[in-house]
DNA sequence: TATAAAATGCTATAATATAACATTACATTA
DNA sequence: TAATGTAATGTTATATTATAGCATTTTATA
């Protein structure tokens, strides 16, 4: 579990990047859209899709399955979240960043998870990559192990 | 396309290896087990559970998911193959490695799948999570992007 | 051989994801 | 502002991936 962290601000700061970026790069963050990203944004813990959809279902309406893969694969096509692929499940993108890189660290213990930016691993992903006449365009990294809450 | 590759002598070399260890480790390499293992190593691409299910079903008899499912967490749990998180997919382990580190160049033109065994990219991996207070215990990684041999 | 453990067989169903087409909302411009 | 095209959403159906649970068979060993 994360210390040290307001995260009713933290779901508002990513809903405002949200905003802003959707400005900037003319893309519509539909009310649907918003919503699920909001969602996603409860926890660091990486929600499903059906969770999401029962989420999104209230007593008089059922949403269905398309409704959030399609608000899904918006969100991801515009960096906004991430799909961790160990686990089925979307997180928020906790980053600004354009590329497509997608690296974690995984708590198996309270499932937490953590981006990771860091400028030197991607080299060193892109050196080895080319070392070995590969070319790189996209990185999965997902770390399992324990974080330092748990750790403790 | 794998270049320079005795692609018989790979398979052979493969299940020869699965011998060895199935018998230093006291443990059953089943005729379905070696069955799967075997169409696995068909190919250096992720071949998908249904259809190796397709494979080892013949005119006489269709096998069901549990058989192929089992075969392969058996197969996991030994280190005798791979699942690849962003193919959906299973590949044939190319090293003879304890850890359960799962490291690969995946080619998005021909698909082919190439393991990545770098001693010292696990150094940088493990000190980046240490760094951060994270016990890392388990690497997953997956880089996508163009093959030596698709780039020429 | 008797027995326990491991492996396989089998049925059903859970969990994850997409195709295809209809309808509605929105943006643009004639 | 009406006409039009595009983007987004609604809806039904179905594809794909994976596991639970229990019966039976095989294997290892007492």
């Amino acid at each position: 579990m994360r210390k040290n962290h307001q995260h009713k601000q933290c779901i508002k700061n990513a809903l405002d990047r949200a905003e802003t970026v959707s400005h900037e790069r003319d893309i519509r963050l539909t009310p649907i859209r918003k919503k699920v990203l909001e969602l996603i944004w409860q926890s660091h813990k990486p929600i499903k899709a059906y969770d999401l959809l029962a989420q999104l279902s209230t007593d008089g309406h059922i949403e269905k399955p398309p409704t959030v893969y399609r608000a899904l694969q918006f969100l991801m096509e515009n960096h906004l979240i991430h799909r961790i692929e160990s686990c089925n499940g979307y997180i928020g993108c906790e980053f600004d960043h354009e590329e497509t890189d997608s690296k974690f660290f995984i708590c198996d213990h309270c499932n937490e998870v953590e981006e990771l930016r860091e400028p030197r691993l991607n080299q060193v992903l892109s050196d080895t990559s080319r070392k070995r006449g590969f070319i790189p365009n996209q990185f999965t990294l997902e770390i399992h192990g324990t974080c330092a809450s748990c750790a403790k």
